[in-house]
Parts: C-alpha cells; structure tokens; sequence
DNA sequence: ATTTTTGAACTGACTGGTCAGTGCAAAAAC
DNA sequence: GTTTTTGCACTGACCAGTCAGTTCAAAAAT
C-alpha cells in the first residue's frame, strides 16, 4: 500500500451541480457525470489525434478520472466511441428537426427552412467544434468497427434536410429535377467545409457574418452585382 | 516457411527507358516505381483504417515489398504519408488550374470556369477516391506532426477555386459581395462531399450524371419549376 | 449497505524503426 | 570476352517500447 491517495499535482474532485439530473437513461446522475467528463475528453483528444492515437490513459487523464473508471463506465474504447457519436449526433439531429419545424410553424418557406437549417448546423458546429471534426474524419472511412453506426446516425441527419428538400419539390417550391440525396449531400458539404474552415483559419469572423455568406450562396445570389 | 530469394510474384525489373532518366532527383526508375507502389498501398490502407492504425507492416505487405524497403525509400511513416499528400494534391491542383485556363482560353464566362471545375473535381475524385477520403479525414485535425503540409498544400488548391471567384467580382460577373475565401471553402466543400457520398453510397451513378445536379445547384436553378 | 471510483500492477500482443546481410546489373579490370 | 568489383535497392529477423484491457483491494460517495 504505497500509493498515496493523492497524487502530486492531482486535480481536487470538485462537483459541479448541474441541472441535468436524471430521467432519459435511467443512470444515476453521478455515473451520467463521469460519462459527460469521459465524452468531452474523448471528443475532444479523438479530434486531435484520431482514434487509434489516442489512448484510455491520455483520455482518462484529461477527464481527471482513474483509468478503471472508463472501463467500469464503457466496455471498451470502442464502445466509448460509439456512443459518443450516438450522444452527438442526436444532438444535431434534433437542433436539425427544431429548426425546420419551427421555421414550418411560423409559415416560412422551404427555402426559409434549408436556411433556418444552415445556421443549425452552424451553431452547432460553432459549439462542437471538436466533434464535427471527428465525425467528418471518420464518416467516409471503410472497414472499421463503427461503420454501422456511422450510417445509421448519418442517415438520420441527411433525412432531415432530404425531408425539407422533398416536401419543396412537392409544393413546387423546387424544381422537380434536383436531385435531393446529392443535393442534401452538397448543401450538408457546403456548411461543413465552410465552417471548419470558419473555425480553423477564421475564428475571429461571427456566426452572422458566416451565415449571411452561406444564404447568399444557397440562395443563388451570387451572380451579377450585388 | 521462410521465403526464397525471389519470392512469389516479384516484379520482373524491367529496365524502361523513360525520358526523366537522370537530372532532376536523380532517382532510379526502379526507385520511383516502388515508391509508385508504396504510395498507392499506402493511401489505400490509410484511406480505410486511418495513419496510426496503418502499420508499416501492412503497407510493405500490400505493396509486396519487404519492411525494410519502406524505410530505404521514406525516412519514416510520417514522412511517407506526407510525401503522399504532396503527391496527391499536386495533382488536383494541377488539374484544377488546367480546367479554369481551359475555360478561359475557350472564352468562357467565370461561371463556366466553375463549372469546370466542379467536373474536373469530380474526376479527380473518381479517379482517386481513397486519396480524397484520407486528405479530408486529416485536413481539419490538430496537433499533427504534418499540420503545416497540410495547410500548404490545401492553400494551394483552394487559391486556385479563389483566383476564379476574384476575377469573377473584378469583372463584375459575380456579386462583389461575396465572401471569396468562405465561398471557394463552400464549393469545395460542396463537390467533396456530394463526391464522396457518391463514390460511398450510389457508386453506380455516372460523372454527368453527378455533375448536372451540381451544376444546377451552383447556377442557382433549384427554386421554381423544371 | 450499496454503488461507484480509485490507482497501481500486470499481461500479452503489437509496432515503428534498425541493421547486417543478399541479389544483381552495370562498370571496371583483365 | 571473361572475370571481378561496385554499390544501389531490397530483405526480414529482431528489438525496445507502447497500449488496450484486466484485476482487485481499498476508499469514497450516496
């Protein structure tokens, strides 16, 4: 029994009072806690270094737990992952479903509605900047253990802008050549690009100002003077 | 089982006499193909699995050289990864430049430069989709060790997309209040990821095919009627 | 009293990088 | 024309280090 119980340097466990306290999962409010910590350090090291570089020790260092911890928390590293990107996506999924549905209830337009979904997206990739990293740097990847995963949570963010998409070129608002999965795609593309580009080589630009570029654009105001 | 002199499938070293013989770096034709068939093992497997999850083991097994082939050729994994993605985004960049001063040599408007563009991208990607998931899995990442590389070599090929989208507002084409920089970031982003959800999830659509749907997006004829 | 966390030791598989040695085609020597 | 030498390109067994995952007794929190 060497070890003494506290470790030079080790961070003094302080306890937040959050509100989020129970209901969804069923856990309780503590381990929920150390599974929130576990998150953001994972995002954020996963977003750095990528999966296979980044190791339990560093990930349980940065969330200020014991290596046990994790493991007595998540099954494995992978499985810790996957959730991640479950938690995630779920996140921009409904911010993605909200804005399309309150721009529908306020009687704006389709087009209003991509919009509406455009700054979502931004907002979203403005607060989570770490996450929308990792995410793009493993969606298109093959071969790997979370491949399912990936698809099935990608295709529930797409849906919802193929949604708004096809209900517009049924009430004519679009034209009924486009192409909604591609179109999806590259509306989906245009926002990601432009905001990590936003985040990595402009941060000091608002999100207004982004946004304004990204309608003009969707918007086909680009031609001609302005 | 331990291999023989000449294992099973080696390469003939058929001596071919090509133009680039000596001079420049004074490499070897033998030199340059097996570098040929590490890169093309390499960014395949890095593609899939990602660089730190990519052995060096793999890539020499992939390439049906020996281990220590790898280390004769590249000074390090790193450096092999890094020298792949020079390599690769030399070609796209070139090829980018080569539509935009076709276009115009043809007396074509900025619009049809873009459009240009968007297929010889389009192209690019087809030809050398696993190059493409891998650049966009690491472009955005932090903290690695060929970050700089990156940025260079992304600088490069987006200028090009910027140079056009400049002349555009100059000569009064384009609106002049456009973002130019976050724009080009936007198409970009727009033709990669429509491409890469092509290439991943509807492989048996044609280029023209992908390509008139983004070319009605980037002209802007998405709203109204057919 | 029960759940959750700690922390350190341990294992076994795997990995990047090394290095002494091999094969061989062309150059040099004869 | 034959023999010898040269040195480039390549080989693959090996090494030292690393990492995911396990274990568990004790402590802390609820």
């Amino acid at each position: 029994m060497t070890s003494p119980s506290v470790p030079a340097g080790a961070a003094v466990p302080v306890r937040i009072r959050t509100m989020e306290s129970s209901s969804t999962t069923g856990g309780s409010t503590r381990r929920e806690a150390t599974r929130q910590k576990l998150y953001e350090a994972a995002v954020t090291l996963i977003a750095e270094q990528g999966f296979s570089a980044t190791t339990v020790d560093e990930i349980a260092e940065r969330a200020g737990v014991a290596k046990g911890t994790v493991y007595y928390n998540f099954a494995s590293k992978s499985v810790l992952f996957e959730e991640l990107l479950r938690h995630g996506v779920g996140l921009l999924t409904a911010s993605l479903r909200e804005a399309a549905e309150r721009t529908a209830r306020e009687g704006g337009s389709r087009v209003d509605a991509l919009d509406a979904m455009v700054r979502a997206g931004l907002v979203f990739i403005d607060r989570y900047p770490a996450f929308t990293q990792l995410y793009v740097a493993e969606l298109w990847r093959t071969n790997r253990a979370w491949q399912s995963t990936l698809m099935v949570v990608r295709q529930q963010a797409v849906a919802v802008v193929e949604g708004v998409l096809r209900e517009g070129v049924e009430n004519g608002e679009f034209s009924d050549e486009i192409d909604v999965q591609l179109t999806a795609a590259a509306l989906v593309g245009m926002v990601l690009v432009a905001a990590l580009d936003w985040k990595s080589f402009q941060p000091e630009r608002s999100l207004d100002d982004v946004h304004s570029a990204l309608s003009r654009l969707l918007q086909g105001r680009v031609s001609g003077k302005g």
